[in-house]
DNA sequence: AGCTAGCGACGTCAACCACA
DNA sequence: TGTGGTTGACGTCGCTAGCT
């Protein structure tokens, strides 16, 4: 599906829904089977009338429809339209569907989402959460990592409110021999190291490799530039002079641009699957809505033929 | 218990597109 | 034209259910 989330999402405007990104759907634990669309439609109530005159009064407004798509309940308000169509009615699926039908991208969608109240989708706000989470991280030091050498090094923070408030921090790096996750290959003499906090977030911290081999103490330069993602920051030793300390510098630096861009690709690998599972999911509930309606009209189709029927013999 | 297929999630790369 | 965002494709990993 090329141009998947650039296009125009195509909807008729008669039915159109996007169901809640419920917490439970993000999770990894939740079962799901979302290639398989399988709704069992239980229409509460569906009462189809014989008179004719009550036709018009198939589905109540207002009415709850009970929809199951793969192990999941969804309560769906239905409601008819002037014009015979069924049409959801709830609250934040008013707003929704009007986001649905003009969706130029998953990304606008979200932000806009996220300026509503919709709280599970609110991108915005995550990525403030996220900044604060980081702020939190880079203050929660020490942290135990590994460097290219396979040393296992804990770095920690000297004074947390210089690196808060100044954003440069001297840190030290001791051997530790714990909690190691991983480091990339730099060259000679440097280090981008990777790791894992608590939570699971990953910094990177590019690091001069001269640890003793008594795993002694040295002292760098930890800042945060604003041209970094959030969780990355550099670890830079002071007094670069020669041309081949300037090669490495440059060789550090395009290795950080990598891993930034890796980084951030990672983070939007996870948005766009976020957003597209939950556009499957509003397609799988707006196929609902349009079996139900199917349902409705093929009852009122029959309706209409026992009526002409009947006024046909009675003639 | 061990094996295997299926599935979901993830990371990465590459291609495409929009925009400054 | 460079850059950043988005997403398809691919490979990998972990989990689970079914089978032997």
């Amino acid at each position: 599906m090329p141009g998947f989330g650039g296009k125009q999402l195509e909807m008729d405007g008669s039915i159109d829904d996007k169901s809640e990104d419920s917490p439970s759907s993000s999770g990894s634990s939740q079962p799901q089977n979302l290639s398989t669309v399988v709704h069992t439609i239980t229409a509460v109530p569906t009462a189809i009338p014989n008179q004719p005159v009550q036709v018009q009064s198939v589905i109540q407004p207002t009415q709850q429809s009970v929809i199951q798509a793969a192990g999941q309940i969804q309560t769906v308000q239905v409601e008819e339209d002037g014009e015979g169509h069924l049409v959801r009615t709830d609250p934040d699926i008013e707003k929704r569907r009007e986001i649905l039908s003009r969706r130029p991208s998953y990304r606008k969608i979200l932000n806009e989402l996220s300026s509503a109240e919709a709280p599970g989708i609110a991108k915005i706000e995550e990525d403030k959460e996220e900044e604060a989470a980081i702020t939190s991280i880079q203050t929660t030091i020490p942290s135990y990592v590994q460097t290219s050498a396979g040393q296992t090094i804990q770095i920690a923070a000297a004074n947390q409110n210089e690196l808060t408030t100044q954003g440069l921090q001297t840190i030290t790096m001791t051997n530790a021999g714990q909690g190691a996750v991983t480091a990339a290959a730099m060259p000679a003499g440097t280090t981008i190291v990777q790791y894992t906090q608590g939570d699971g977030s990953q910094q990177f911290v590019t690091v001069p490799v001269s640890i003793s081999p008594a795993g002694e103490v040295q002292a760098y330069q930890i800042r945060a530039p604003s041209s970094l993602p959030a969780g990355v920051v550099m670890a830079t030793p002071t007094g670069i002079t020669s041309p081949q300390q300037l090669a490495e510098e440059s060789a550090r630096k395009r290795e950080l641009r990598l891993m930034k861009n890796r980084y951030k690709n990672r983070e939007a690998a996870r948005e766009c699957r976020r957003r597209k599972k939950e556009y499957v999911k509003c397609l799988e509930t707006r196929v609902a809505v349009l079996e139900q309606q199917n349902k409705t009209l093929i009852e009122e189709l029959k309706s209409l033929k026992e009526l002409y029927c009947h006024k046909a013999e009675t003639e």
